[in-house]
This record gives structure tokens, sequence and C-alpha cells, in this order.
DNA sequence: CTGAAAGCGCTAACAC
DNA sequence: GTGTTAGCGCTTTCAG
């Protein structure tokens, strides 16, 4: 069923039934009755791609997830995001492009994107301390949201992010508040923009507490168990081993604590770890099944903001809009906690509550959150 | 720059450099070249919509992935299969078009996205037992593949799946073996479909040895870590409580160790944990970061086997021959194993090796690897 | 308020 | 070998 054949059934013109659907307002309210009526008895759905090319919108956006060549794991976090970008698209009549890209094709990946029109916008993934994408995109004229930053990169552009910089300076804080003064950081690849932002308030912590910065105690890498557990036992065998881990992924974690037992430590006893990342969900208990679901959320809800974010650019761009300005949303990173045995949690600030690991406050895990915009 | 563009600088008729760039047969090599060179020269790409319009196909392929409205939490496992597909699709100059829908939608979700016409086929995402797509898209005559299979359906259809059944025997097995004879199972909602066949798994294992049975041993939930350690505190509260326990996922493994060092016992020694999950790879060590690496590209491989029958199928079906012949890949699941810090694996046959975890051969993870077809 | 006609950019019969 | 013509199914001026 197209709309010739509906209009002809109806005796109407193929644009009034158009205008009537489409909710024109030159159209009787008789009418546009009858022909919502037939539509609707008639399952009349309009064709995506005539529709598009009429109107030269593809009513699609691009997400790009870029792989490494190197580790072709796909970080989970994608998925929750995504998850919430998919809501208000399809809420909006968008439909989602998810293209995974090898890092190396990307330039021509969004060229492509462009020039073959399929898409009205996209979502950058994953972007680098200074990624060329936005300058591409820019020049391109196509509307993007960088999902992350990118902090080499001087003109504007729109991104929604979380603080990592301000999570990890806390968690570090935090470990020196309990004593700590041998901090090990174990990284992700600090290409990444979100890793050299995190290392960065590993930093200021101690700079804010003039405590020596140990290039010993830093390590970047993928964010596997692997690599976690080969850094922490490099650092477990040195002669002044550092007394807590502050982790950027939960996988790095996992390998962290197995390091530290195989070194017949106890965490929480002697060692404590902190891990900062948006799976960690997986880890926390008791209280933790909220906790859990609001940090998958919370990831979901920066898909549904960066979504609502690039659609309104387009629109305006649609509606001639000059828009130079340049939007951007920052989520807050709460601390949550660990395996909570004992009563008491241990308050970090208003909306900040830290609960003791194992009855030992010397273990926490940190989870983004709640949005803050 | 468009056809007619290029067309007119090469003072030669649209038609022809469609053919050429095309790949016809009737133009001349001496013209072809020339039109290429100039395509390539002004980056010029034919519009996406403009081509699908006037072909009638949408080079895009869905991927419906279903949001129970409940647990709104995506499963991992669909990232890594659609990083597998996409590689094919894009191989093959097709998009992949990805929706999130509430479970509640998706009979209209699919009927929309067939009138609209925007894919040429459709990957089904997480079937329940007895799944009303398989005949809707059947009826809808859209080609489509399952990924996994829905056992309540008589009629043939595409799908490549794991073998559950078969893994989670295996696993209950081996625990028998190892004399075990009160085992529990922490299954995934048994509405899924993978989640009975591991449960049919679990009890041909029983069947087998002649061992009974016992319902109180048999939960199924969400694959959460609060409900796989709820779950585990009942049982471990039976005035018999089980001595090993197999369960459907990560998150539930992870539960239950919970539970079972509340209880003040201890893995390995007291209880064993076996866990069959795609991404157990979180939770191996030592040998394990290649065996992680398997799992996850296994995974990757479903995916893109999954997607190459799909796009099969459609060129037969453009190509005009009927195909009411189905396909199916079953990939075998193969054990793997624990925390080995025994020298010795403990072999399960030719491909399949368990090593002992923490040096007591109780304590093992499963999971699905290896593509067998 | 409704309709006729043109056109979005491409492909595919059908001539030449 | 190459060009002409007519659509694909919709939207959108422009008339009425």
């Amino acid at each position: 069923m197209n709309l010739k054949d509906l209009s002809a059934l109806l005796k109407l013109s193929p644009t009034t039934v158009s205008r009537a659907l489409n909710g024109y307002p030159e159209v009787s309210e008789a009418t546009r009755m009858r022909v919502q009526a037939a539509a609707q008895l008639h399952n009349y759905r309009p064709n995506a791609q005539a529709k598009r090319l009429a109107t030269g919108r593809s009513m699609a956006i691009g997400h790009v997830i870029p792989i490494t060549t190197q580790h072709e794991i796909v970080n989970p976090v994608f998925a929750d995001f995504i998850a919430g970008a998919g809501e208000v698209y399809s809420a909006h009549g968008y439909d989602m492009i998810l293209s995974i890209v090898p890092d190396n094709h990307e330039e021509r990946a969004y060229r492509e994107v462009h020039a073959k029109g399929n898409v009205d916008g996209i979502i950058v993934h994953g972007p680098r301390h200074s990624d060329p994408r936005i300058a591409l995109l820019t020049e391109l004229d196509l509307p993007f949201v960088v999902h992350g930053r990118s902090s080499g990169v001087k003109q504007g552009y729109n991104w929604v992010d979380v603080n990592n910089a301000r999570s990890f300076e806390r968690a570090t804080g935090l470990l020196m508040d309990l004593g700590h003064e041998r901090i090990a950081l174990i990284n992700g690849l600090e290409t990444m923009d979100f890793a050299a932002r995190r290392r960065a308030g590993f930093e200021n912590a101690h700079v804010a507490r003039n405590l020596a910065i140990n290039p010993q105690y830093m390590t970047q890498g993928e964010m596997t168990e692997g690599q976690g557990a080969k850094y922490a036992r490099l650092m477990l065998g040195l002669t002044q081993p550092p007394t807590a881990f502050v982790t950027s992924s939960l996988l790095s974690a996992m390998g962290v604590r197995r390091a530290v037992e195989e070194a017949g430590l106890k965490i929480g006893r002697d060692i404590s770890i902190v891990t900062h990342d948006d799976e960690l969900g997986y880890l926390r208990n008791g209280e933790a099944e909220p906790v859990f679901t609001a940090t998958r959320s919370s990831v979901r809800e920066g898909g549904r903001k960066a979504a609502a974010m690039l659609l309104a650019q387009i629109d305006a761009r649609h509606a001639g809009q000059p828009l130079d300005q340049h939007q951007s949303i920052l989520m807050e990173a709460s601390l949550v906690l660990g395996r909570s045995t004992g009563p008491a949690p241990h308050s970090l600030g208003a909306d900040r509550t830290l609960l003791p690991l194992d009855g030992a406050p010397r273990v926490a895990l940190i989870t983004q959150s709640v949005a803050r915009d």
C-alpha cells in the first residue's frame, strides 16, 4: 500500500493525503480524519527511502564505534549508551545506524557516510586526546555530538561526558584521607581522552596534598585483567610497593585482585583497591542492586542526553538557525560503595556516600552516576 | 557531486556513468577507466537514498534487540555479536540499523520496519521458547536469521546458536564426576530459549547418571548478582545444601560467591561454582588472556556467521531463487578453565581442557567457544 | 481547501 | 557501446 494506492482509494490526490498525514494546516479536518482512518485501516506506512529522497533528510543518526585493530573488544559502556540514545531516536522517528569501524579507516568512513548522505548526524564515540574527527566533521558540516571530550581540540563542539578528572581526584584523595601515601594508578590507554583526564585527577590529588607523584606507580594499557595483574605484580615487587590501587576498569581491578592474592596479601587489610568504571556495578553487593541499576542507567541517561542534543541541533539547522553556540553536559561521578559489612556509611558530602568494605573502610568502588546539567 | 554533475563533466550520459561505476559489462574499458578516475577524483559517492529508491533494496539489515520492560539491562553478548555482524555488513556495503525495542512493542516494530521498507533483512535476538516473531517475519516474507533458537516453533527457519544443552550437561556431569551429588542450577529466565535448553542439559546429566533431580536446587530469574546471591542463600539454608552450583551468567556466579562467603564457606573447598557465560572471560586468569579473547571472538564469530547467512539469503532471493531450504549453525561450547595454580590440565577429550581451580579440581568455568559447522 | 506537475538522484528498459 | 526515457514513492511549489 503506497501513497498513490491510498489516495486512489480515497478519491483524493496524493498531495492531499500526504498533507493530511503530515499535519499540514491547509487540509480540512473532515478529510484529515477520513485520510487518517484509511491509513490506519490499510496499515499504510510511507516508504522511508522515498521520503528520504524527497525531503533530503535521512532520518537516521550514525554511531561510529572505533575498534582498535589490536584489541578488538567492544567496551560494554557503548551498549548502555546506545540503548539510551536509541530510545530517543525511536521516539522521534529516527533510525540508528551503527558502524563498527577499524580506527585506521575512520576518516574514510566518515567521509563516505557523509557523501552517501545516509545520516543526518553522528555520535562520536571513544574520542582521543586530540581527535581529528572533530575537525573533520566540522569541515563536512555534519552535525555531531561527542560521547566524551577531546581535550587537545580547541574549537567548540558538542559533547556529553562524565567528570573523570574529578572522580579520580576524589577517589585518590579519599585513599589519602585514609592514610595511604603510596597509591598506584592502573589506567587505560592515555591516548584516550578519558584516561588522560583520569590521570590528571590522580595527579591533582597528589598536588593538592603535597604528596610526591611516583612515576613507578602509574601505568596505562588496555583495560583487561591480564594487564591489571601484570602491572600490579610489577608494583607489588617494588621495594616500596603501593598500599592502594586506583584502577580504571572492573577488569583491571580484577587483575589487581589476582596479583594481590598471588602475593599472599589480603584486600581490605594489606591493600586497598579502588576502581572506577561504568561496569562496576558488577562488584558491589548488599544495597548494591539499585546501585548497579543506577550505574547502568546513568550511562544510558548519557546516551539519551547526547541523542536529544544532536536531534535538537539537526532540527535547529533545518529550521535555518545558524547555531554556532555549542552545548555540553558534564555528568558528575559519585562515590558509591564496596562490600558493606559495617553499619554506618562513611559520608562524603550531601549526596555522596561511601560504605566501608569488609568492615575496613579502605576499599572503595567508584562509579559514574546521576547526571547534573 | 551527483551523477548528473559527474556525467556532464565527462560529457557522457548518466546511464553510462552509472553502468561504468556499477561494473556492467556493456561499457568500454576505456570509458570505464575514465569514469572511475573522475569519480575518484571528485570523490563521488552515489546518494544512498536515491539508489535505494531506484533499486528497491535498502542495503540495510535490522538488528532488533528486545528490552524487557522490567530489567532494562542490555546483555553484553549482543555487543560482540553485533560487532561481528557489522564487519560482514560493511564488507558488503550494507548498513546496520539497530533498534532497541521494548518487548511489548515488538510486533509493531517489525511490521513498521517492514512496511517502511528500510531493511532488507533482520537478525532476531533473544528468542523465547515459543517466539511469535518467527511466524510474523515469515508471514511478512522478510528474510531473517535468529540469533539463538525457538524450540517451540515447528516451522523451519535460519539460526545460529550455541549448544547450550550440551554444555550444561557436560558441566553438570563434570561436577558429578568429581563426586558431587547435590548440584544447584541458577538459571536465567526459562521463558528464554537458551535458559530452557540449559536446564534441559542440567537435567539430562542427572538422568544419564540416575541421580534424582531436586526441584529445590533449580531456580531461574534475572541473571544479576542480586538474584544469584538470593537464590544461593536460600539453598545454602536448606538442611541438605548443594555442594556445587552451576550458574548461567557471570553476574549470577558472583552473587553465588558472595552468598557462599557470607555463609563462611570457601569456594573450591566446601563449594564449587561452575558458570557458563559468554562474559566469563572476566573471571579466568593465568593462561586466561587468550581464552578471554577467544570467548569474545567466538561470539563475534557467531555474529559474522549469522550476517553472512542472512546476506546469502537476501542475494538468493534477489536472484530469484526460491530457497525454502533453511540453514543453521550450531556452535559447540567447550570447557575452559578456572584459576589454574596446579600444573597439569585435567583433560576432557581431544579439544577440551579443564584446569583445576586453586589446586582443587572442583571449580570450573565453562565458556562458549570455537565454532564447528 | 484541493490538485497538477515537477523533481529528489539514481537505475533499468528500450532504442539507436 | 552509448543515450533516451520512464519511473522508484514521496514532497513541494504553484495554480486553481
